[in-house]
DNA sequence: CAGGATCCCGCTAGATACTG
DNA sequence: CAGTATCTAGCGGGATCCTG
């Protein structure tokens, strides 16, 4: 049918993809973003730069930079994780044949993008989390 | 000590909690929250309402309305993390006695400044799905 | 330093069946 | 309608050892 009115065309360009669809591309995207590891690593990419207002920097971080900020993580998930921010497009990986050799990973622009984002999640449970607490005390009294 | 300086003031206010450290409590709910489910529930709730702009929608859902919407998520899915919103003060569960009984799931005030980034990262994944799919083309083809 | 490879445990998502 | 209860397969993820 080449006759495609104006609200399918506006439908189309909407709904082309939606994560409330079980089948949905998108919504294993938002699955594997929706992750600790990832939100955390592309959290931390870039904000020692931004610590002063100094946006422009170069928004990268070294593999045991990484290692070290992310308190916790093993080696295998904070590899798993990079490759699979690799893999996206979210960060690039650079490495630099010095001895022993340098490896660093840097937003690009689309990770940048996503960045803000995690920032935002990470301060949101910084700033709430004595609301939680404080909540979870209320809801297991209620219970209890 | 009763010499608290400014400094050291701002410095605890500002650093109470940091996601970054295993062992903080915020590294926890942080990782409750980055979690598919909490994020379309969060997304979803409210979502209806403000489709045309009507921001101060009730912003609640019935379970079922919740079951239809979110494809494919299982009623201990849907359950388990609604309970678990609830206790962290996110969501509120109203039962209203009918026959049969009705129960509507509506946003705090709390949930609230989380579902606006929820729907950012939905919305961030399905604008996005494209470029990530592209980026994954051209890193399996250069592997390959 | 920055991983790769393996083993293995625990939890949790998902399916199924039942209920007030 | 809005759950609860139970079971199980699968994999997320930690620990350990090895390498260029």
């Amino acid at each position: 049918m080449a006759t495609t009115t104006a609200a399918q065309k506006r439908a189309q360009e909407k709904m082309a993809y939606d994560a409330f669809v079980a089948a949905c591309p998108s919504r294993k995207l938002l699955d594997r973003i929706s992750n600790k590891w990832v939100t955390l690593i592309l959290a931390a990419l870039g904000s020692l730069e931004v610590d002063e207002g100094c946006a422009g920097g170069p928004r990268s971080m070294r593999y045991s930079e990484l290692s070290r900020l992310l308190a916790g993580v093993s080696q295998k998930m904070l590899t798993q994780t990079l490759r699979s921010l690799e893999r996206d497009g979210l960060v690039t990986r650079t490495v630099t044949p010095t001895v022993p050799v340098t490896v660093t990973y840097e937003l690009t622009d689309l990770g940048l993008s996503l960045h803000e984002m995690m920032r935002g999640i990470k301060a949101w449970a910084e700033t709430h989390m004595d609301d939680v607490l404080a909540n979870r005390d209320t809801y297991d009294g209620r219970v209890a």
